[in-house]
DNA sequence: TTATTAGTCTACTTATTAAGTAGAGAATCA
DNA sequence: TGATTCTCTACTTAATAAGTAGACTAATAA
């Protein structure tokens, strides 16, 4: 399961494309609008800056804004970023691997080629699903 | 990720379904060859023995037994008895539904539909993954 | 140049869940 | 009857998630 954060950085990134190029939004309009507490939406946001997914401006006027493309940031780097490993076990992971202290032989286990699959197909959608789809099909789910 | 539980519930699965059909194995037994702590794993397999998966027998040359075939018990099924839920979100989840707080319109809800594709395809792959087949699987990686 | 606005950042607290343990009890067998 | 092995409730401890406080810095504009 995702993280109360992760679903959190979500929404707000989602909010940001939807306003993207159309200057800095406040965390305090976010924090409204998408029911996220502020103090902790403001940790979050502040990491999405360090990872170079926003940036921000101080002072009147100021607040977040992408400077990525909605198409080219994804749920995969998303999730990655703020819970961590994607993959069901730390064995199986791309970005996170560390060895299992149960299983003595990797090589011979059995569980892992399951979970390899998962993590592969789990990655493929993941990484395909960027926020400029995501945008695009709320637009059209909200005209319906 | 899966918990150290779950993780530990399918190694001794995986260990009873090598021994399926030659009598009952103690919990020591499993918890010495595959170091799970002895008391974690009573818990673990009376679960397993609620759900119907194991049986097990008291006293001398007692202890737990499979009484479903190997073929017909699978990593979805697991997981979900020691995890839970295994879509990234509650409100995608088709075992363990519940609405997202955040969210004003789970319909237009933008994320929702890549999460379910998500869900779907591993549970198409932990359906598939069932005991038989990983011990198989284990049998060929130890023999080369 | 000062007041105001808005993000920055460290250091918490609190709540929840995971992980593991203790110990009395009940069934089975020799 | 006594040894063996699972049963079950009730813990403890450790780790992580979730949320908060407050002093600080940068930008803007009167």
């Amino acid at each position: 399961m995702l993280s109360k954060k992760c679903k959190y950085a979500i929404h707000a990134l989602v909010y940001l494309a939807e306003r993207h190029e159309q200057g800095p939004v406040q965390i305090q309009d976010i924090s409204d609008d998408q029911h996220i507490p502020k103090k902790f939406l403001e940790a979050i946001l502040l990491e999405l800056r360090h990872a170079k997914i926003l940036e921000s401006k101080k002072g009147k006027g100021g607040g977040y804004y992408l400077i990525k493309d909605p198409s080219e940031v994804n749920l995969m780097q998303v999730m990655r970023l703020i819970d961590g490993p994607i993959a069901l076990l730390p064995c199986v992971s791309l970005n996170y691997y560390e060895r299992c202290d149960e299983c003595r032989n990797e090589k011979t286990c059995g569980i892992r080629d399951s979970l390899v699959h998962v993590r592969d197909e789990t990655l493929k959608i993941l990484g395909n699903s960027t926020l400029a789809k995501i945008v695009k099909r709320e637009k059209s789910l909200k005209t319906k």
